[in-house]
DNA sequence: CTGAAAGCGCTAACAA
DNA sequence: TTGTTAGCGCTTTCAG
């Protein structure tokens, strides 16, 4: 990766102009609090007439510290993924760290090779969207380096790092309940994996629901699939080919139940109406759809920000306690896509 | 940024336990052509049993080389961009360059900041998806630098670096002309800002296709405005709320299409049977909305791939030539969204 | 407040 | 094939 370039300007030849010493310009640069208003200017003028750029790599190799962090995500073709980049971004900047991005779709090797690169560049510490399989191995072996890591979304059996996720149980109690509220006794759940913890909590909660209410669970009513809009979409399908189809559906998350609506209006079925849907997440698109989706938010720009926050904590020190495991309640949001069941006007 | 963590081992710790000298073990480490079989497992086994990190930063310090790339983009939230991204990601990868990822959201200040971190982390190249009105200046500063930089989507007017881009005109026209084939003679053009040499094109081109079919242009039909969803929903409504509105809508991209496809859709009429809809780029979402929505494909996966290759060539001096623009045909791509005119089974 | 000297972890000559 | 010696650009003691 060599490439021939006019070979940069270094601190010492703006010290060199400048007249001082290069610990002096060094000082000036950084803002320091020893050196004269005088020669702080002269630093600064010599660095602009010689077009200087500080070396960022060069003065963490010396100073042994990190201005970067690895942002490792499954994938990002999901709003909801781009939300979170967003708030995590937001507060990164603010503490002026520079994110070293990745996405693993869903690969244990590639999210391997990912983690490995970022710590070959030394980020100051990793924010782990982990693939459901993460060997023990590779969370030992970060742990072993020593800098702090945030999972998102995705917890470990261990729990020894920082997580910040959701109450996913509350999330598909809330979920079944308002559905079963509305009248409705045969509820899917549909899209995600039982490889993913938030799934099986979600589940779990839906399942609670059922219990509380006293009803009977369909477990052929539990289609697993990917979390995507395609998967929505084609996992409707097997729905409405059921000879009793559900009257609701709680999809693991909004692009899912997008996807499903999708179907429902092909099939020339109206969402809220001919059945009702309820998604996760709250992302933009969800009060844009027609029928706008009913939802349980999680909050993923607030979520993101949290981890950057937390993540930085931990880099400077300021955070001490052991793991934490950050824990946001999900909300209700009601808006068309469910409806009493039978009413013919949602 | 500083952290406390166990100071990492190094290469010269691992050369000593391995019982060879640091140069060997540098040699050995990157599989070098002159060291014995022998030493380089010796050297690897060290290296597993110490816990060795690769420190790339100081390599790349000393070698004055870099294996990092900056992607200056500015948003992400749509799924053209995450297109985009993915093609890029995957040729980054295959040639063991990193990249660090900055968004700009379409500010001056950001994308200045942006980018001289950037050049502080000293990447071998950019993949600069620019703001509109990026001053000279900023231009000057990186060319000044000397590392190479590819354009995406967003030329300059000095054409001084290398851009891969589609061809907008072309795209304007054959998307006004399948419309203007349709039978329709008022066709709209929303979404997208004047700002943007892609809508100017997209309009001449537009404009074109009108004047070859000797048609008059109604200019009240041309509506600017942001290029998300929720500007194309937004849009619609101005649209729709014309005493005389337009019986077809070329939407500037994708994403607007679909905002304008649902706004048509919660004002109960049908794309592809009331109003014909045409967007620009083939995102996922097109196939899947119902309708279908029928596009003009920009290959944006492609354009990634070809735009991170380039780079690549460029960074090793595989390329040398002076700056080129690569710029690709854009294919129409017949779906459901557009019909006769007045037709009324799309 | 400023300067001199040492050294972060690594690679690149050059010798051996 | 391997070892020795410099030194990348910066920060950090520690004296002045």
């Amino acid at each position: 990766m060599k490439h021939d370039k006019p070979s940069p300007v270094t601190l010492l030849q703006v010290a060199k102009h400048a007249g001082v010493s290069r610990s002096t310009a060094s000082l000036a640069l950084r803002g320091g609090r020893y050196v004269s208003e005088e020669t702080r200017e002269k630093v600064f003028d010599s660095m602009r007439q010689l077009g200087y750029v500080y070396d960022r790599g060069a003065a963490n190799l010396r100073s042994k510290s990190s201005s970067s962090v690895g942002l490792v995500f499954t994938d990002l073709d999901n709003p909801f993924y781009t939300a979170l980049l967003i708030g995590i971004n937001e507060k990164l900047n603010k503490h002026n760290l520079t994110p070293l991005l990745g996405t693993t779709f869903e690969s244990c090797a590639i999210q391997e090779r990912l983690i490995s690169t970022m710590l070959e560049y030394r980020v100051g510490g990793i924010i782990l969207f982990a693939v459901p399989d993460t060997p023990k191995e590779l969370i030992d072996r970060i742990k072993q380096v020593g800098i702090p890591v945030v999972l998102i979304n995705r917890n470990f059996p261990e729990r020894s790092f920082d997580y910040i996720g959701i109450d996913d149980l509350t999330a598909g109690q809330i979920a079944a309940e308002h559905l079963i509220g509305k009248g409705h006794h045969r509820i899917g759940f549909i899209g995600g994996s039982s490889k993913l913890s938030s799934w099986r909590e979600r589940k779990q909660g839906y399942e609670n629901a059922y219990a509380k209410a006293g009803l009977h669970i369909d477990h052929s009513l539990i289609i697993e699939g990917a979390a995507t809009r395609e998967s929505g979409y084609e996992l409707m399908e097997e729905v409405l080919d059921f000879q009793d189809p559900p009257t609701a559906v709680f999809c693991y998350n909004d692009i899912v139940a997008i996807g499903a609506m999708m179907k429902l209006k092909e099939r020339g079925l109206i969402p809220g109406h001919d059945m009702a849907i309820l998604g996760v997440d709250d992302i933009p698109e969800a009060s844009i759809f027609t029928p706008k989706l009913t939802t349980v938010s999680s909050f993923p720009m607030l979520r993101g920000a949290r981890a950057a926050s937390l993540l930085y904590d931990r880099m400077e020190g300021l955070t001490t306690e052991p793991p934490q495991s950050i824990i946001i309640q999900p909300e209700l949001i009601v808006r068309e896509s469910c409806s009493y069941k039978g009413n013919k006007h949602p």
